[in-house]
RNA sequence: GCCGAGGUCGCAUAGCCCGGUAUUGCGCGGGCCUGGAAAGCCCGUGGGAUCUUUCCCUCGCGAGUUCAAAUCUCGCCCUCGGCGCCA
């Protein structure tokens, strides 16, 4: 959510951001009404306020002198000033939530570096990574590798949940542990902090850290409790400072976060999503950093250069794009993907995401921190470290062997105490 | 699940019985003092509006009673402790 001086003082920010996402201005115009219609009857209902406190303040007196007669003029005169004020504010209750409702829908403002561009055939390449692999044969897609090791059991998981759910098993579920493991010691070597966080968040919580309509396709509701599975750690450890005035010697706040991630994938089908790449639960490795404004943009290449790290100590070959303006969403000022390259599909993917949100979740989630100025919210960002599902995919596609086996990477290697997976 | 206690400004606390301007300490920021510091003293330290001067709101959340609610009433949420159940 952006603030409010934004829309006061530098509406033609928005305005421009707003072009070249190439969306209408109907929803800032109609911000800036409201917030004008609030401020106005927040004025008079604080008035007529005032004028009631004056003769509270003034019956105290009459009273405390003994003098029941003024105390009764007084009270006379203000009889009906209650059930003004109760309408004034009412109006000015209703423009506020109708301001702040059509606010939060509005998005970030992009960084200047992101790309224009309509969808993701417009993100721009920033640099590419490892060798591509050559095969002296046909590489199989990772669906064909699963299948005929028996690594993951689909038909189950559809039988006992659904569409999408598997049983992970055998080599496959010890490499998943490996990488999470991996994922964590990689990113602890660099000073982030583990943290396991809840895996369910209230609304309240999760309204702060992501695009509304999430709610209607990628997070799964917990009823009667009225909970949401998280879709990644990055909701639960972004949130987890909500409401509070964190204090400037505490930041940066770096935090890797390993979690499962719970999504429903609403609308995506089809014969090119089988296996494991697009499912409904993973583990994810995430990084974290709560930080002072004016660092934030530093640690959003730190974070690419951690992400770029892991990736390259794996081996594997995968290039890193800017993201570009249809393709961003709303909480993100700016967000870089790295895509495996995926030999079966023959098809770079996007395996690991890196975005700095600036002060968008923070406003939402009432997140400041203490400057000599006063309050100010800070800035947050993630990326992905190790998505399990599709780095599984990454290396069973890159490392995989003519004969069906797939090599272990060397760092992972003492993870396993083996160099190659083999079938169930 | 049952019983009990509690939720007040960044933290800690007073006020609640008996309705009438949110108390004090710590931390933090600024100032005075100093060669420099410490100590001491003074001011500030939640959100908002504003004619820049003042005003309004804020005591877990929401309703009610009242001229007036941190304070009284009702409902809800959360935390802590005890008991029960439990990996």
């Amino acid at each position: 959510m952006l603030d409010m001086s934004m829309f006061r003082d530098h509406a033609d920010v928005i305005r421009s951001d707003h072009d070249r996402r190439g969306i209408p201005h109907d929803s800032i115009d109609e911000v800036i009404r409201l917030d004008g219609e609030w401020r106005k009857s927040r004025y008079e209902a604080d008035q007529l306020r005032k004028e009631r406190n004056d003769a509270a303040r003034g019956i105290a007196e009459a009273k405390k002198s003994g003098d029941e007669a003024a105390a009764n003029a007084i009270l006379s005169e203000v009889a009906d000033i209650g059930a003004k004020i109760d309408e004034l504010a009412a109006y000015s209750d209703e423009c506020l939530l109708k301001r702040d409702s059509l606010r939060m829908g509005i998005p970030n403002i992009l960084h200047e570096d992101v790309p224009v561009g309509e969808d993701d055939q417009k993100n721009t390449l920033h640099s590419l990574h490892g060798e591509k692999p050559e095969f002296g044969f046909e590489p199989r897609n990772h669906n064909d590798l699963i299948d005929m090791n028996g690594w993951v059991d689909q038909a189950r998981g559809a039988k006992v949940a659904g569409s999408r759910f598997y049983f992970m098993q055998g080599d496959l579920a010890r490499l998943e542990m490996a990488l999470q493991q991996y994922g964590a010691d990689f990113l602890m070597d660099r000073g982030y902090t583990l943290v396991q966080p809840p895996l369910m968040m209230n609304r309240e919580a999760y309204e702060g850290v992501t695009d509304l309509s999430d709610f209607e396709t990628v997070m799964y509701g917990i009823d009667p409790d009225k909970y949401y599975l998280i879709a990644t750690s990055e909701h639960p450890l972004t949130a987890m400072r909500m409401d509070e005035i964190i204090e400037p010697s505490e930041l940066p706040i770096k935090i890797v976060g390993v979690s499962p991630c719970f999504r429903r994938e609403v609308g995506a089908h089809g014969l090119s999503d089988r296996g494991i790449w697009r499912v409904h639960q993973f583990t994810k490795v995430e990084q974290i950093v709560i930080c002072k404004p004016d660092d934030s943009w530093d640690h959003h290449e730190e974070l690419l250069g951690n992400a770029i790290g892991l990736w390259d100590s794996l081996g594997l070959h995968y290039r890193v794009v800017n993201i570009c303006t249809g393709d961003m969403g709303t909480v993100a000022a700016k967000k870089y993907d790295l895509e495996a390259w995926l030999p079966g599909a023959g098809a770079y993917k996007e395996v690991v995401s890196c975005s700095n949100c600036t002060d968008y979740q923070a406003n939402r989630l009432r997140m400041r921190y203490r400057t000599s100025e006063g309050n100010s919210a800070v800035h947050t960002l993630n990326s992905t470290a190790i998505a399990t599902s599709r780095t599984l995919v990454a290396i069973m596609e890159q490392c995989q062997n003519e004969d069906g086996s797939v090599s272990v990477p060397e760092v992972l290697r003492p993870y396993l105490g083996k160099n190659a997976l083999e079938s169930l």
